[in-house]
DNA sequence: CTGAAAGCGCTAACAT
DNA sequence: ATGTTAGCGCTTTCAG
């Protein structure tokens, strides 16, 4: 059996408590004492279990994320976010991967079982009402990313305005016969998107031809893939003569696949297709996609400390965190037609953080 | 305070044992009391304390993944498979990211703190001999994945073997004029792939052109990026008017960094420089790259496996089940000009698994 | 400043 | 079959 604090307590001719204020940094211990505990206890290499600990503790220093799952790049960024955060203050990260809807039960059951872990950060899914619900009584942080639920805290990206930013971008190209790509509208980033294009095409009084609107029915990761995105453009191609001269995608990864679909059929960004897309994952700047950039590390990041700070003032009220996303301007709009790519021609200002209290 | 098995034990006028064998479903409980108790718990809406339970039972049901941070894809990937396979035999997975080679240290003593997980997955950085004292001690199951010790089952790919075949697929295209771009040689995958590499040209007696193979000194990610295939390639461009017809790439990220360094050149994949590379994530597919597939779902379902294993028969000697790649064949090679991309044109076999055990 | 003792919530061996 | 009890390893009063 591994080394206890009974151990170093009897090596060392002190009783246990001592022990333990030492490990814990307790003031009421002398120098001597704590030098000869100290000494025992790296002879023995001693090392404190955890699990008494969080049980003596009540509390376990580990946060769950619960992400739906992450063969998407998106997430992945954010979750570097939260991961690097996470171990530089110490604590451990425990994954919960949402393959399929059904799952989201489970995994809200299994990371809120109780003294498992202090926090959770729920990703870009909707909030069920019964767990919504359940987790107010578990009185456990919880905070969103990429999804909103008005009694917890959330971070998310203004969807409606970056969509209608996007959008005018493109108009202001001179473009007028202007199509949209969207994820499965089941997902609210998707449908929101889809309202915000909808607006800047009214706001300029420009016609929205129906046709060239192409919502992805794909369930997979809600039709945020390049599968998807390629699919939609086949189906975009498909629907004959009018093709729009420019396209707003809802994320970076559908663009890619859509693209994919353009050059199948020998066409080119932008020279015949202009494209602005969503989220610039690190791989937009590869394919020189004009996108609206989430700050997806610092969302992640974000998140890691709202939580640490719900857990200090548990009784405030929710916060919701709501980014403005960026427009990078590369090549794929057709603004720039210098080189081909890996350039990059964002003016890196810094990202506006708006932080409103929920009311 | 929380729901205890007292509180329950209490409302349901038994002992805290038979509460408690209800829930470990021992036999010995009449099926009256087994519903009575269930009932209540219900009621109660009981939760075991996962941390309790953990301290009584001596083990966590959780399995800690530590990586060198995965804004690689080819760590996601087997990393989706990890995680799909531990969540589906019901234990947690702890995640620990190595930014910095210097953080590698703080993670294994955070993971292998007693009690603390039950099992660690390792993977593709070299494992300190210091640790591996270390860890044989503590008796806990550890399994490698991507990189090689002896004393520790290990799961990896013939990478000697997948670069030969890598390179002797274009030298059939009829290349004899072939350079090679491998990923920092500190990581064992690509200094071992540069040696297939080389055995395959003298093998067929190819002289070897130095000036055509460039190592990467780029140390982030071990030059597994895409910046690090890019600036590889400008390098190689740079030196000037022998530019090989065929390219062996250590990774299919640093190729996709290599086809835009090409591109800016105005140098087309294949028609002026053939590519092969390695890994085949997802995105492979969508370059049309020619790549040797590694089967990194696969290899992270049987990590997971084997640390199951080695928890029911600790002594067995060190397993070792080295994969052996796949050659993919797509457009990147030249050996198909036919549709842009998209297409897949590999034959769906099982991959070969070898298991030796370790001598 | 330090030792002893009482939990933290659960499991498992031991009685009955 | 069920209740009782002794840990699991640590933290934290409570005396002294």
């Amino acid at each position: 059996m591994a080394i206890t604090i009974y151990d170093i307590a009897r090596e060392a001719k002190v009783g246990i408590g001592t022990v333990s204020r030492v490990f814990n940094s307790h003031p009421n211990v002398t120098k001597e004492t704590r030098e000869k505990v100290l000494a025992v206890a790296k002879r023995l290499n001693y090392q404190p279990h955890v699990y008494a600990q969080g049980l003596a503790r009540q509390r376990t220093n580990t946060f769950a994320a619960i992400i739906p799952f992450f063969t998407n790049y998106f997430f992945i960024e954010i979750l570097q976010g939260v991961q690097e955060k996470i171990s530089s203050i110490g604590f451990d990260l425990i994954l919960h991967g949402v393959n399929h809807p059904d799952e989201i039960d489970e995994s809200l059951r299994r990371s809120s079982r109780r003294g498992r872990v202090d926090g959770i950060i729920f990703f870009s899914m909707r909030l069920p009402d019964t767990f919504a619900k359940k987790w107010k009584d578990l009185e456990i942080p919880i905070v969103l990313v990429d999804t909103f639920h008005e009694e917890f805290d959330s971070i998310t990206v203004e969807n409606f305005q970056g969509a209608q930013t996007a959008t005018e971008h493109l108009i202001s190209l001179g473009h007028t016969n202007i199509g949209m790509i969207t994820a499965n509208v089941k997902s609210d980033p998707a449908r929101i998107r889809l309202e915000g294009f909808r607006a800047a095409l009214k706001k300029h009084t420009i016609e929205v031809n129906e046709r060239n609107i192409i919502v992805s029915d794909v369930t997979k990761l809600d039709g945020f893939s390049r599968d998807a995105g390629y699919l939609a453009m086949k189906e975009m191609l498909k629907l004959g003569t009018s093709l729009p001269t420019a396209i707003f995608i809802s994320s970076d990864v559908q663009a890619i696949g859509a693209i994919s679909a353009l050059r199948e059929k020998g066409l080119r960004v932008p020279d015949d297709v202009a494209i602005v897309s969503f989220d610039d994952i690190e791989l937009a700047q590869h394919f020189g996609l004009t996108t609206m950039r989430q700050p997806m590390h610092r969302m992640g990041e974000l998140a890691v400390d709202q939580i640490v700070k719900r857990k200090q003032n548990p009784s405030a009220l929710p916060i919701q965190m709501r980014f403005m996303p960026e427009l990078v301007v590369r090549q794929s709009c057709g603004a720039k037609k210098i080189s081909p790519n890996i350039e990059d021609y964002v003016h890196h200002k810094d990202i506006n953080e708006v932080a409103a209290p929920h009311d």
